[in-house]
DNA sequence: AATACAATAATACAATGGTACAATAATACA
DNA sequence: TGTATTATTGTACCATTGTATTATTGTATT
């Protein structure tokens, strides 16, 4: 179940569950009917109290990727829709991005910075694989 | 845990805290792993507010030393090495943003979505605290 | 005296941990 | 097979922890 945290990053545990389980997911890392780990046995894996994995595992089912089943266990559910998929992949930006602009806000560095900086090299980038059009 | 705070001193009390952790780090009396006291625990001991002990405890988390993580607790980290202390200072707006794109280009996202993306995040955040100007 | 600024305090808040609990599964035994 | 018992699982609630923001205090400068 390979999920790394850092307890010093600013992004909350849970969150860098969370998304590192949704990238397994949209990945195909893990599949449907797969059993994930039970909220105690993540949590000695990765050191933390189990409520903080089982926060992360709520706000999967609710998103309806995973099923969390009192008593049971924790499973993948159904194959993702192609709109699941679609929003699964929207979600993965969103989250990287919003972690990207709370540590760059926790450095002290504003809206314009910021969007300079993107620009920047995104303009770089662009030389080596320019835009498709 | 005894540290001797002096009021009367022209040294800000959180600068004396700093110091007097810094060399019992360095002559070893706490080593890695161990637990400081929380910023409450130490302020009722000293008899000043936790926001002091915690200003003292961000500045020795930003030199490295110690890690304070929400929720956990403190405690005394590696010693960071040469390459840590480099990583720690170029740790800029510059190498977050590098990290940022190497993800999400990663992840199969193209310029625009990335760019539409921040956009869109930046706005919300514009909400709570508007451009400048 | 007035102002500006840094240090400290007060308060509200978000993340994580501790504990008790209810639902389900696994096991033992008749 | 059926049922009682125990273990395991996720949930709910609240305490604890550091963080962020704002107000207050003290001190220097003019």
């Amino acid at each position: 179940m390979n999920i790394q945290v850092d307890f010093r990053s600013t992004v909350p545990i849970y969150t860098q569950i969370v998304e590192q389980l949704r990238q397994m997911i949209e990945k195909g890392e893990i599949k449907v009917g797969d059993k994930l780990p039970t909220v105690r046995e993540m949590a000695a894996d990765l050191r933390v109290n189990f409520n903080t994995v089982a926060r992360a595992y709520r706000i999967l089912d609710e998103s309806g990727l995973i099923s969390t089943q009192l008593g049971r266990g924790t499973y993948i559910w159904e194959p993702p829709t192609e709109a699941a998929l679609k929003k699964l992949h929207e979600e993965n930006l969103e989250s990287l991005t919003r972690d990207y602009l709370r540590e760059a806000k926790n450095l002290g560095f504003k809206r314009q910075d910021i969007e300079n900086e993107i620009k920047t090299q995104l303009m770089d980038r662009d030389r080596e694989e320019p835009p498709v059009d």
